[in-house]
DNA sequence: CTTGAATAGTTCAATATTGAACTATATAGT
DNA sequence: ACTATATAGTTCAATATTGAACTATTCAAG
């Protein structure tokens, strides 16, 4: 059954091939987490284990495009499990600072180990090269998004500061 | 910031940055939706709109990847609304048909009206031929997600039935 | 300094989704 | 026919997310 009509503008076709190719691999990378995970917990894990160092719950907040209060909730639950580890910041004591601790990073190990095998399941229908080909164009268009996130498309205001920390899944 | 080391498997960084592109298409769209509308409701609109006539609540299911009960949510909202309209399946007493009414129609195209500014906003920094370029690609990644849906990649079992209706956004 | 606005984080009510239980109907095997 | 099993839909408790209120701290202007 055909997704979008050929007849709706390309853009829709592209983000709604988007959208079902997010739906589908996510769905099935959720129902193999490991350690009681959620998609979300994941990504706080996956965050630290690529990017390391510590980081404010708010900008993983910014970083994931939800609110402070799911981040608040994530780390708590995260925390709970040993998995991260917070202290306050020490230059602002509004703040705190978030870290990924070795059980967080094995978490996440085990979690990439679940998905590890559509690899090479995968290079059976498609090359490498074909990734690589389309890779390029998807994180310029994820580039223009990021720049552009708040923007209304009329308006044409000017950026505003602090962006470019998305991050997924 | 980098969104997956250049190091990862070009698999990842290819699903990553479409959940990224997902997630904040995803945002900005949401925030616009007229009438009360939720996501999920705005895709059971959609789907009728694009593929017409009538289907039930478990189709519904199984191609937005949800529930039961998620539809069975979004269809009693949808009913309140006057956006669609029910009857029983005249061939089985237990099921149910959903349609879209002129009302539901007008809806959907007002939603996909707080969209429409997008194209030309893209169409400045990218090419329809760009996207023409890069859609075949993603539909066989998605097509072939779609196929091998509750499939685990390691015992290549056989394929059951009924597929291939997924849907987004 | 002191006051007022902004910011970081938590909490809470409201809503959506899930997974399981439940009801009603259909289908298959004997 | 009769019983057992499967299926369509709804409902419900549990959980996650949101948006707003709230607390505590910081920053900026006078």
């Amino acid at each position: 059954m055909n997704a979008t009509p050929p007849d709706d503008p390309l853009l829709f076709r592209f983000f709604n091939e988007i959208g079902i190719i997010e739906q589908l691999s996510r769905a099935r990378f959720e129902r193999g987490l490991p350690h009681d995970l959620t998609l979300s917990q994941f990504r706080v894990l996956n965050h630290f284990a690529r990017l390391g160092g510590e980081r404010s719950p708010l900008r993983l907040a910014r970083a994931f495009q939800v609110t402070k209060g799911a981040v608040t909730n994530a780390v708590q639950k995260l925390e709970a499990k040993g998995f991260v580890a917070t202290r306050p910041d020490p230059d602002d004591r509004r703040g705190k600072l978030v870290r990924l601790t070795p059980e967080g990073r094995k978490a996440r190990d085990d979690a990439i180990a679940t998905i590890l095998p559509l690899v090479p399941f995968m290079l059976k229908e498609f090359s490498e090269e074909e990734f690589a080909a389309v890779l390029p164009f998807l994180q310029r268009v994820r580039a223009f998004l990021d720049e552009n996130r708040d923007l209304q498309p009329e308006p044409v205001a000017s950026g505003n500061g602090e962006r470019s920390d998305q991050d997924a899944p």
